[in-house]
DNA sequence: GCATGATCATGC
DNA sequence: GCATGATCATGC
């Protein structure tokens, strides 16, 4: 096709390497810099590789099958990498996917073998001061092809199914099914049903992305894997392997688990702990490979005698300021945190006598539908905190007008700060107790009875 | 009894 | 010192 002198994983990869360091205003013979989205993966196509940049099925470099992905990462204050972002990959034609397997898949097909190359992402430096500082190539390894080629079979089975409009982000582990258009309205034909759904492309999860660059572009990090033997991936996916692994505690209460394990503490995050020891790891669940790379985020639910669940599930606090700057849903803190997020509900039901049983572990990602809910929150939560909350003193605390739980199904806004000293600025200077987006609790009771 | 504001315990 | 996961407490 389009023809570069590169078409070998060496020539290729020298290419590549060459680039490391060099400002992008110094590689960009096109003024392509200041185009906004994807431009410095285009700059590197054009003015780098010397190829027009294509959206077609075959990889950049036909010949030697490499698929060429730019990559950003971010810097966190303790100076640790992670992912700016998912790195998105072809757009799934739903059309014609689902008569493949993933061997003759478009995503198999172009991107089986990625040449990486990362640059540090800065708020603070203008684009063209930026720079490549690695290039590999990269090739899935085993562990991770099972997992893959099972997210990869259950985005497919639901367009079987007649599901295209129900995929969603956090229905798979690696590989999952972000949403890509225009605007959100992007909307695509499916083959077994009429119903259109929302364009969506493969993508390789930013928790993913996070793992990659800490354990292949910029070093070496080992983390626990909780699957040792990869084949009993083949039969069982991630999930039913580790429930198989706790189903045998369940019925047992909390104080026999602790007992059971000589665990004495009155840590927040005893489930967590409890669950490190159900399935013998040396390292905290969370901290294993497959934890890390899914960005599994496990919650515990405590059901109470009468069935119902007594607190809203909080996450992480959110910045007025930030907040407020927002315009895109599907760009936002929340959207990349709720979409793409696998929960592990941690059920703990109530018996009769007051102790509590460990249940069952139920894994739960938020449906397309009520995402949409979400989107209404945060809609009204950024315009409240832009027009300038209204803060009253009464006698149950610092009242304010931000959504509540009485005004959707689904979600609400709530304080979660350390006591009322701790606080945030909002846009307008004031301070304000700092404050996270919860889920219902009558919506996780709703979601948990589902299943 | 619930909704909503307030707070706890720990790890990094 | 703060983020995180989780739960408490009381006015209505």
């Amino acid at each position: 096709m389009k023809g570069t002198p590169y078409t070998t994983e060496k020539a290729i990869l020298e290419r590549a390497q060459e680039v490391i360091g060099i400002p992008l205003k110094c590689v960009d013979k096109k003024g392509r810099l200041e185009t906004g989205k994807g431009a410095i993966g285009t700059v590197i196509e054009e003015s780098w590789f010397g190829y027009a940049p294509n959206s077609e099925t075959e990889p950049d470099f036909p010949e030697a099958g490499v698929e060429l992905k730019v990559t950003p990462y971010i810097r966190n204050r303790d100076d640790k990498i992670r992912a700016k972002e998912r790195l998105v990959c072809n757009i799934i034609n739903y059309m014609e996917e689902y008569t493949k397997t993933f061997e003759t898949s478009a995503f198999w097909h172009k991107c089986k073998k990625m040449l990486l190359m990362s640059y540090e992402h800065r708020y603070d430096i203008p684009k063209g001061d930026l720079t490549i500082d690695r290039a590999i190539l990269f090739k899935f390894p085993d562990e991770d092809l099972v997992i893959i080629e099972r997210d990869w079979k259950a985005i497919i089975d639901k367009v079987r199914a007649g599901k295209a409009h129900e995929i969603s982000e956090g229905d798979t582990m690696y590989l999952a099914a972000c949403t890509k258009g225009a605007d959100a309205s992007s909307m695509r034909k499916q083959p077994c049903s009429d119903i259109l759904a929302k364009q969506r492309a493969y993508s390789l999860k930013a928790a993913y992305m996070t793992q990659i660059l800490n354990k292949y572009i910029f070093g070496d990090v080992q983390n626990e894997r909780i699957i040792k033997d990869v084949r009993q991936l083949q039969r069982y996916s991630f999930e039913e392997l580790l429930i198989q692994r706790l189903a045998p505690f369940y019925g047992k209460t909390l104080t026999e688990l602790l007992a059971m394990y000589g665990i004495r503490t009155s840590a927040k995050n005893v489930t967590e702990i409890i669950l490190t020891k159900m399935l013998g790891l040396n390292e905290k669940m969370t901290k294993s490979e497959e934890f890390q790379k899914a960005g599994i985020i496990p919650k515990t639910i405590r059901v109470n005698r009468n069935g119902k669940i007594k607190e809203s599930m909080s996450f992480p606090k959110f910045d007025f300021i930030e907040l407020s700057k927002e315009e895109e849903w599907e760009e936002s803190g929340l959207y990349n945190y709720l979409a793409p997020t696998r929960f592990m509900f941690v059920i703990f039901k109530e018996r009769s006598d007051g102790a509590f049983v460990f249940d069952r572990v139920l894994f739960w990602n938020i449906p397309n539908e009520d995402l949409e809910e979400v989107k209404k929150v945060w809609e009204r939560t950024r315009e409240t905190i832009k027009r300038g909350v209204k803060l009253t003193v009464t006698a149950r605390g610092v009242e304010n007008d931000l959504p509540k739980k009485k005004d959707n199904p689904v979600a609400h806004v709530r304080p979660h700060a350390r006591d009322t000293s701790d606080t945030a600025p909002l846009p307008d200077g004031r301070m304000m107790a700092k404050q996270c987006f919860w889920l219902n609790n009558t919506y996780i009771e709703k979601q948990i009875k589902k299943k």
